[in-house]
DNA sequence: CATAACTGTAACAATCTTAGTTACATTTCA
DNA sequence: TGAAATGTAACTAAGATTGTTACAGTTATG
C-alpha cells in the first residue's frame, strides 16, 4: 500500500457519482464499488471538493454528487485537484554547489517538471467523465 | 526520502558524466556532486548500464563512461532506464466485480497510464544529454 | 606478484508516504 | 430526540526509497 493511486480512485469515484447523476450517494456505497473504507473515500472527496468537481452534504440522507455534468469534468482537472504535479521528484538532499552541475541542475530539471505537468495535462484534457462513462456502460459484458 | 528522485539523479550523474567525456569518472566523484553515497551511485548507474548508457570498468583506475555521446542519447531513454513507467498506480485491492465500474474501470485506467507514458516521452524525447549540458555550461554564474 | 584502488552487490537500518482503521464530534432529516 | 450520515483526528500497518556498512571480485601498477 504504497504507489499513489488517488488518481485511479478519484477516477473512479467521479464515475460511480455519474452514472448516478442527482442522486446523493453515501460514501460507504462509493467504498464498497472501490473496495476500501469509507473513510479513505471520505478523504478523498474533500479533496474533489476543494475543487468543487463535488458537493457533499452531511447529515441523515446525506452523501455526495458532482459539481457540474460528467461532461464538464476533465480528467485534467480531477489529475490537478489530487496530485501533487510532479512525475518525478527533484533531489532530496541539495547538489553540490562547487560543482557547476550541482549548481544548475535542479532549475534544469525543475523546467523539464513543468513541461512533463503541461504535457500530462494535455493528454488528460482529452477525455471528460462523460467519455470515460461511455466507455464503461458499452463495455459492460 | 520517499519520493522517486532516480530520474532526477539519473540526469544529474549523466550530465557528469557528459562533461567529462572519454574520461572514466569514479563513482565517489559523481556521489560528492550528488551529495550522497557512492553506493548509491553505483546502483543508479548499475540501471543506466543495462540500459546501455554508460560503460563501466572494474578494478584500479577504473570508472564510468557515456556509452555513447551526449548528443545520442535523450531524455527519454534515460526515463525508460530508471523509471518503472507508471505516473500513477492502478488499484491496490482489486475492485468490485459486482459493480458495472468497478468491474472496468481498470481497463479505462490502464490505456489511460499507456497515453501519458507516450506523451511524456515524448516530451522527454526533445531533449537530449548535450542540451542539459549546453545549458549548464551557459548558465554558470 | 602483491598491493592499492576501484566496481558490484548483498544486507540492513532509517525515514517517509500511503492506505487502512477506529473513534468521535458535528450536522441534518424525520 | 434519535438515527444516520459526513468531517476529521489519531493511530497502525505496510511498502518503497535512500543511506550505510561490509565484503567479494577485478585490474592497473610498482
Amino acid at each position: 500500500m504504497a504507489a499513489n493511486s488517488q488518481f485511479s480512485m478519484a477516477v473512479h469515484v467521479l464515475t460511480v457519482l455519474a452514472r448516478h447523476e442527482g442522486e446523493k450517494i453515501k460514501s460507504e456505497k462509493i467504498a464498497c464499488s472501490v473496495n476500501t473504507n469509507p473513510v479513505v473515500i471520505r478523504r478523498l472527496l474533500g479533496q474533489l471538493a476543494q475543487a468543487e468537481l463535488v458537493e457533499s452534504q452531511t447529515g441523515a440522507a446525506g452523501g455526495t454528487q458532482l459539481g457540474r455534468s460528467p461532461d464538464q469534468i476533465t480528467l485534467a482537472e480531477v489529475y490537478g485537484a489530487v496530485s501533487c504535479g510532479e512525475v518525478f521528484a527533484l533531489h532530496g538532499k541539495p547538489p553540490d554547489r562547487n560543482c557547476p552541475v550541482g549548481r544548475n541542475i535542479e532549475a534544469v530539471l525543475c523546467n523539464l517538471q513543468k513541461q512533463i505537468d503541461r504535457s500530462v495535462a494535455e493528454t488528460l484534457s482529452r477525455h471528460t467523465l462523460q467519455s470515460v462513462l461511455e466507455v464503461i456502460e458499452q463495455e459492460k459484458p
